[in-house]
Formats: C-alpha cells, structure tokens, sequence
DNA sequence: CCGGGCCGTAACAAGTCCGTAACAACGGGG
DNA sequence: CCCCGTTGTTACGGACTTGTTACGGCCCGG
C-alpha cells in the first residue's frame, strides 16, 4: 500500500473527484482545492508530498501557484495536468520549476505510476540511517544510538529530528517547523520549538551549549547541517 | 538583437523622436505619447515591457501616471527621465513605484544598457545560490561564504542583502529601503539604512572603501550591482 | 579657499532574541 | 485514582543586534 500527502488543484469537479477517489483507494491521503489561492495556501500549511497542478484555473492560475512555492523555496514535486497541445504551457511550467506534466485525457494508471515514481524518488533521498557526529539515527526503527548506546528520544523529539534530517541546510522558520511537526491545529507558541530543540540537543550534540548540527538562524528559526 | 515593447511619455519633441529612433534601431518595438492621459492609456491597452517616462509633462504628470498604474497593481518596470539636480523629484518617483531613473541630459547607450537590464530582470527569478566576487550567497540556508569560509551576517544584515538580490540595478531609496527590510511600521532614521549598508560592505565588498556591489546614489540611496 | 550638505563610521545606549530553568497541564497505564 | 513521562508556558539573564548621535571627510559650488 502507498502513503503520502497528494494535494490536488483542480477546478474541473469530474476530474477532480476522479482523481482524488483513485488516489485514495490506491493509500494516500489526498486534500484538494479548486482554485489556486486557497490552494497554495494548502501546500503551505499541510505540507503536501505531491501537488497535481491544473494550470488553467479561475484567479490565480497554476503558473502563479508554481512560481509562488518555487520562490518561497518549496521543493514539493510539482505534476502538471495539461490540455493536449498545449506544449508551450508544458515548457513554461517547466521553467517555473514543475517537475513533471501529463496531458489530459491521461491515464490514471499512468498518473498513478508517475505519482509513485516521484514520490520514492523523493523518498530516497533522506536515507534510513543517518551518522550525526557521534550518533546514528535510524528513521525506520525510530531509534537514536549514541556511541553504539540507544539513547531514548519522545515522539515530539524523534519527530523535530526527522523533520530536520529531511530539511538540511534550510533555513527553517519556527512556523514552518510548527506546521510540519506540531501540525497545522496546534495552538501553541513558537517558544515550544525552542524548548524542544533544547531537548533535543542535549541528546545530539555533543557540546549543547555550542551545537554543531541544530544551528540558530537569529529572527528567524533553526538551520540542520550535517557537513 | 533586442525585443520587446517600450512605451515612451516624453513632451519634448526632441528628445522624443532621439529616443525612438535608438530604441527602434536597437530591436524594440516602440510607440509614443506627449502627454500623461493617453500615455496612460496606452500602458493599459498595449502592454508595454518597460515605460521611459517624462516626469514634467503638461496635464497629468508622470508622478500621477506612476502611481495610477501602481494603484493598478501594473508590475510594468517604470524609467524616469529627469533634470539634473533634481533629486528631490527622483526620490518622489522612486518611493511612487518607479524603478530607476536617469538624469537629462544621459547617454542613450547608459540608457539602453539600463532598459536591457530591466527587460532581463523581468524574466529570471533570484536563484537561491547567487556569486558575488568573492562571496556566494545561499538564500535558502541563508549563509554567505566568502572564499569559501562562512561568514556570519545578522538578521538584518541578511535581510539587507536579500532585499539587494532581489532588486539589482535599482536605485533604491532608503525610505523604499526601509519600508521593504524593516518593515512598514519602524519608527527608524533613514540613517539606520547607511549603517546596516556600511556593516554589509564590511562583509561582501573587498574594499569596503571603494564598494563594488553596493554602490551609493547621492542624495538617493543605493543601487546594488552585479558586476 | 571656504562652507555646506551628504555620507561613512566609531562609540555608546537601548532593545531584542534565545537558552534554560521552573512550573503547570495533560494524559495514559497500572 | 494516582504517578510519571511528556509537553507547553512563563520568566529571567546574558549575549548579541541594532538605533542614535556625533564627528570628520569628501565633493561641489560659490
């Protein structure tokens, strides 16, 4: 069974519920949106693993949405549903940092498989297991070892230290921090971020008082570098 | 060869008639107005890539047509053309939504190296790596390396920076500065902007004395350059 | 050659942000 | 029902950042 956040932008219903009724049934959890600001703001907030994009959608339209994320410095892989004949769309959306387009009528099959394919590419990129220093994190077994000794880390810690291992060398704002790991209804202060990367540098950094992998970015959050 | 659509305002039929014949031999398609009402009027209908506009002009001044387009939400790049030693005018077109300016009587080559600029501009976003001599600035994570090695910078020292990749070959008034980098409700001197450029210099520039990026525009602001 | 505006910059003052400790709230399991 | 681990909030101190003021240099015009 597949996993992962789909959003969906689509203002065509047919196509959309289609979409999003094969897109569950194949395991994903799948939010749609049918027009592009309300969209954008989903992929924002929810955090979305893929984000099927119409491009011809009422008020904003799905160049806008595209330029917005990749200028807010979103990696989020970008599929694009195109009318056939239309390459010069195809292109431009491609230099706007789409990532891939399929031209209606597709196949689902195919959608399906494409979906799939940038999904674990995406995936593959943050590996199972990860050397930090003097520690080993494996984010299958959702274990930290610490010069070969398991060290025990809350949800909320083991969470804040993924989220950082699949977000290296960014800049991270506390809100975006928030969004990915408290979720989007946690109704709780940006401090909370700091108390737990304090926790959590107690178990991963070897001088907390001088971290060397959970940086601080002034005014803004925290930055992971592996080096 | 050059392309694009330059909207002309321009009273003088002298200087006119210069300029269209520049741009015209340069590549561009060009079309002129002598006066701020229909010049207007043709920004809306015909779309221009970039307005060299006349600030004195009988009727409506170029500062009204500035901001009616602004008011517009036009992102159309905006060239004032403006006597020498009045500076005071250019700081009011500047902080109207204007982009530049240039001083009669100019060079018609600076000028058309000017509209290239502008017309390029339009079209790249800001890479998220960017080379500065020396340095090389990472948007995402937002760090600066100089030859390599890491420098600190400051929240605002960065978010200067930032605002300067955004905005190259601008002339920028610190008031624009200001509201941009420090936000729109600070209660600062416009003096805050010359230290926070001479702490950036200290850092980016190889001879603070005699910078190369950040230039200084007297009586204006800055203008950032890359090379 | 003098004077005035403008900007670079040093020194000081004030303000802001973050690390951390202390405490409170919450919730699950025995 | 209580205990304990987890998580969120608040408060405080210290470090760093940033704004202001002041002074001096430079360029220009008279």
């Amino acid at each position: 069974m597949n996993s992962g956040k789909i959003l969906i932008i689509e203002d065509d219903p047919a196509i959309l519920f289609g979409l999003r009724d094969n897109f569950l049934r194949a395991g994903y959890e799948v939010k749609t949106a049918v027009e592009g600001q309300l969209g954008l703001e989903l992929a924002r907030t929810w955090q979305p693993d893929l984000l099927l994009l119409d491009l011809m959608l009422p008020g904003m339209d799905g160049y806008q949405v595209c330029r917005e994320l990749r200028t807010a410095e979103s990696d989020l892989p970008i599929v694009m549903l195109t009318a056939m004949g239309r390459e010069e769309d195809v292109v431009k959306g491609l230099n706007l940092g789409a990532d891939d387009y399929v031209t209606k009528p597709f196949s689902i099959q195919e959608l399906l498989a494409r979906a799939a394919s940038h999904l674990r590419r995406r995936r593959r990129q943050v590996p199972l297991i990860t050397l930090l220093g003097p520690c080993e994190v494996n984010l299958s077994s959702r274990e930290l070892r610490r010069d070969g000794a398991l060290v025990e880390l809350t949800p909320k810690e083991f969470g804040l230290l993924e989220h950082f291992l699949r977000n290296p060398d960014r800049a991270l704002t506390r809100d975006q921090i928030l969004n990915a790991v408290w979720g989007l209804d946690a109704f709780v202060t940006e401090r909370s971020v700091d108390r737990a990367v304090t926790l959590l540098r107690q178990k991963i950094e070897e001088n907390p008082h001088r971290p060397r992998f959970i940086r601080t970015v002034q005014k803004i959050g925290y930055r992971f570098v592996v080096e």
